[in-house]
DNA sequence: ATTTGTGCAAATCGTTTGCATCTGA
DNA sequence: TCAGATGCAAACGATTTGCACAAAT
């Protein structure tokens, strides 16, 4: 597979592979690929796990997701569909479809053209 | 205004104030108002102006928008609307209503609320 | 006189970069 | 062999923090 899509099927891009396809959907920070990769004592150093990263979300395997400020999500699931984003536990998820939000992508103005559609729903557990 | 929402009228948050609210709505970053205040000679810090921009957000005068990585956005217009992000130009602009997007709030999950919702079509310029 | 705000510089955090070394075809 | 990958450490940019000084009430 990494073949096809023309990159050189190495150690840690394999690991790597394993790690964020070889379960179902998730939606991963670099930090956190990290940790699980050093867990899994796959030898690979941030740089590379940046690296990866993006180049699997030029080659469309990934999916970005603006969250906020500071950390990055990659999303494993690369269709256009909204979030959760828990604010407490800085937990991103899916948001079950059908669940309101009828999501029609919005006529982009002359001359430009529409990169993706992000929509996160942030929340907060409720206090009382 | 600023007594009102318990904040004392000093000079720095004065002249931030008209900044922000003396000419319609608008979305700055931290440097961007910066840059004006400079411009206009008013005399601040960044530490200020990053203090500024969260005490209004949080008494609920601004509004942030979550656009990407870098960057934090501040939107003048606190009301819930989506945005265009224009990405070769780093410039924030709202949607026109009407404009598609049907945008319903959805049902939370149990035990939390929604803090608020971030709508972002990001957008590039039109190779060909 | 007290309390609150401001400015500076240093510290932090996620991410990127330069470059020497390694590795897969 | 050798282009492409990796790892390290330094560089970066936006934001935050600690603390002395200044300004509102």
């Amino acid at each position: 597979m990494l073949r096809a899509i023309g990159l050189r099927p190495t150690r840690q891009r394999l690991a790597l592979g394993f790690m964020l396809f070889g379960k179902g959907d998730q939606h991963v920070t670099a930090e956190m690929l990290y940790e699980e990769a050093v867990k899994a004592k796959v030898p690979v150093s941030l740089a590379t796990i940046y690296n990866t990263l993006h180049q699997f979300t030029d080659l469309g395997l990934l999916r970005q997701v603006a969250v906020d400020g500071s950390k990055t999500y990659f999303d494993t699931n690369v269709s256009e569909h909204p979030h959760f984003f828990i604010e407490s536990e800085n937990d991103l998820v899916d948001i079950p479809h059908s669940e309101g939000m009828v999501d029609q992508r919005p006529t982009p103005p002359e001359g430009y053209e529409v990169v993706r559609v992000d929509v996160v729903v942030r929340l907060r557990r409720k206090s009382r």
